[in-house]
RNA sequence: GCCCCCAUAGCUCAGUGGAUAGAGUGUCGCCCUCCGGAGGCGAAGGCCCAGGUUCGAGUCCUGGUGGGGGCACCA
């Protein structure tokens, strides 16, 4: 399908230039002007201001306008173009044009405005990546809804993606996981356990409810054959479950992931040393006591004395291996193996990036919380020095989900086991809802989930508006069918002023998709939706179909019309991973 | 203290350097006997402050103010 404002911004530019070689406007070179939609009727459907080129034209812009406008190709897509001061060429739609593609929209179906851009490249976009210590968070939620649409997104414009999870099962969390549930397993045995205090962090243990109901289930299973047992096998089984856990969650809302990539298997292919390697050989690699140029790196003469035993302990005072990334802007260099000889989290995670690359990918990916906006950066310096195509690697940085419960704020701890989960919140709406709500946001933006409302509002909510929307298009040929009334043979030529309005409308989907990829803006379909509904309605209020006063040729038509609508909802509805419902 | 993000209608938020800034929701008023009531029409109501760049700034830059997040040999 036709992206407009493409060919008339290939019309636009290619009239200069004929302009110019005509002699309407002097010798220069001309910047290349975009065509913008308007957004008033009576500027068109697509404008471009020439005022940039009035220097170089040494013109007013008006009369450049005018030059430009006089020498624009005419092509069955435009039906005429206009100058207005002071310097604007306005494109209108030919309406006849627009009024055919209606069977354009019907012929290309579930693919309408499938595009080129990606043209086949592979992109990857990696989210959710949780560890496995406990249900989906709200703010996991929202990385989850925007990976996958933008995954979707990709696919439209032309991209073969993969969607990736990536998790680590190794770490401290993993053994406090492990802990826990043998508590909570002893405890459903009867036996007296200490639960930590909440508040006490030096005793780190997840209070959530999952892990008592998980250590009751284990008490039924195995009886007391585990008591004997370290931490390790209950973590084991508790990893097991819970990813069993987020699974069936995220399939709730109808996220599969192509991959789970664990992050052990970059020790076991040794790809960790081989990057750690790579980059000391490049020389952006040190070992020190503290990072270089920093003087007061070690003062714990000024800690408190329980503060220094701790900084002692886990610290150390032995050599650590560092990554220089200050050479590549960053505030600090980073520390890449602790002096105990273990690795951070920095150096796997520039190793993964290594890998993702070596995969082949041309476009990277990755969906992360804002408390992340310093780690991937580094990430980023990480491959560059390794020669590596850094800037392949793009971030969707979603600033924190805030939930909202009787208008005061639900403060979240995976540890505390105080949190809303994704089935909950799937529970209290629906799992349109939720991904509807989680979408429609720039990713810039906090988000203020308001449970109450989202709940309450479930009834009258731009969810419900815009499935409505397809409801209605299904209901009609219902009645047709009862009715004996089909589209077949339409003269779309029959449409009118308020038809053309949606298929305008319409048209803009091609945009909005590439938007979305060019500028990884998952949002903007959840807006583009509501808009289209918002043109639908009215429309559908006044052009009917199966009424008493409309001649059988224009039900026809409408009723053709009327097909391209619900496929143009349907298609929408399906890149926000959103039912299309008949009925509601 | 340093870094990042945000500030637009009563509330929640869109807005690609271009012409007269848009939705949803709330409030108020009105409409609909034939495919709709989870509907339609209308009204009131807004760019945090101060400079700057530009032919043109909600949008870019600088400095404030207010809010959120991050600044580990944790992940």
């Amino acid at each position: 399908m036709n992206i407009l404002p493409h060919t008339y911004t290939r019309l636009a530019n290619e009239a200069i230039r004929a302009a110019q070689a005509a002699g309407d406007l002097p010798d220069f070179t001309p910047p290349e002007l975009e065509i913008k939609p308007s957004k008033r009727a009576e500027q068109g459907d697509y404008n471009v201001a020439v005022m940039p080129l009035a220097k170089l034209a040494k013109r007013k812009p008006l009369e450049i306008a005018e030059a430009v406008a006089k020498h624009i190709m005419a092509v069955d897509s435009v039906g005429k173009v206009e100058v207005a001061p002071p310097g604007y060429i306005n494109f209108f739609i030919n309406e006849d044009w627009l009024r055919a593609q209606t069977e354009q929209i019907i012929a290309e179906g579930d693919d309408l405005f499938a595009l080129a851009l990606g043209d086949g490249q592979r992109a990857q976009v990696e989210f959710v990546s949780a560890n496995p210590t406990g249900p989906l968070t709200v703010g996991r939620s929202r990385g989850a809804v925007v990976g996958d649409t933008m995954a979707r997104l990709l696919e439209a414009a032309g991209y073969s993606v993969q969607r990736e999870y990536y998790f680590n099962n190794a770490g401290a969390q993993m053994r406090v996981l492990g802990n826990s549930l043998r508590t909570r397993y002893l405890e459903a045995l009867g036996q007296s356990v200490e639960i930590p205090d909440k508040a006490d962090k030096s005793k780190p243990f997840y209070h959530g409810d999952y892990l008592k109901d998980l250590g009751q289930q284990l008490a039924a299973e195995r009886g007391d054959a585990l008591t004997g047992e370290d931490w390790q096998p209950f973590k084991a089984y508790g990893e097991q479950y819970i990813f069993e856990m987020i699974r069936s969650s995220l399939q709730r809302i109808d996220i599969t992931h192509d991959n789970f990539f664990n992050e052990n298997s970059l020790y076991e292919s040794e790809t960790v040393w081989k990057v750690l390697a790579d980059l000391e050989a490049r020389g952006y690699v040190y070992r020190a006591v503290a990072a270089e140029g920093d003087e007061q790196a070690d003062a714990p003469d000024e800690l408190p004395a329980d503060q220094a035993v701790a900084t002692a302990e886990t610290n150390g005072k032995g050599e650590a291996v560092w990554f220089r990334s200050t050479q590549f802007g960053d505030d600090k260099d980073r520390v890449m193996v602790k002096s105990s000889g273990e690795p951070t989290y920095t150096l796997p995670d520039i190793a993964y990036h290594v890998d993702k690359l070596e995969r082949g990918f041309d476009v990277l990916i990755n969906v992360l919380g804002a408390d992340h906006a310093a780690q991937w950066k580094v990430v980023q310096y990480g491959l560059r020095a390794l020669d590596q195509d850094g800037d392949k690697l793009n971030v969707i940085l979603m600033q924190l989900v805030k939930l909202l419960r009787d208008g005061k704020e639900v403060r979240m701890s995976t540890r505390m086991g105080e949190f809303e989960t994704l089935d909950d919140l799937v529970e209290q709406t629906s799992a349109d809802a939720v991904r509807y709500f989680l979408l429609a946001r720039d990713h810039n933006s906090h988000l203020n989930f308001d449970l109450d409302l989202a709940v309450k509002q479930s009834n009258e909510n731009p969810v419900y508006y815009i499935q409505y929307a397809h409801v209605r298009c299904a209901g009609i040929f219902r009645e047709a069918a009862l009715r004996g009334v089909t589209d077949e043979d339409a003269d779309l030529s029959l449409l009118g002023e308020a038809e053309l309005r949606f298929l305008r409308k319409a048209f803009e989907l091609g945009e909005v998709i590439e938007l979305s990829v060019r500028n990884f803006e998952p949002h903007r379909i959840a807006f583009y939706a509501l808009e289209l509904a918002n043109v639908f309605h009215p429309i559908f209020d006044g052009v009917r179909v199966l009424h008493s006063e409309v001649p059988p040729e224009v039900a026809r038509a409408r009723l053709r019309f009327y097909r391209a609508a619900q496929i143009v909802f349907r298609r929408t509805l399906r890149l926000m991973g959103m039912s299309s419902p008949d009925h509601m």
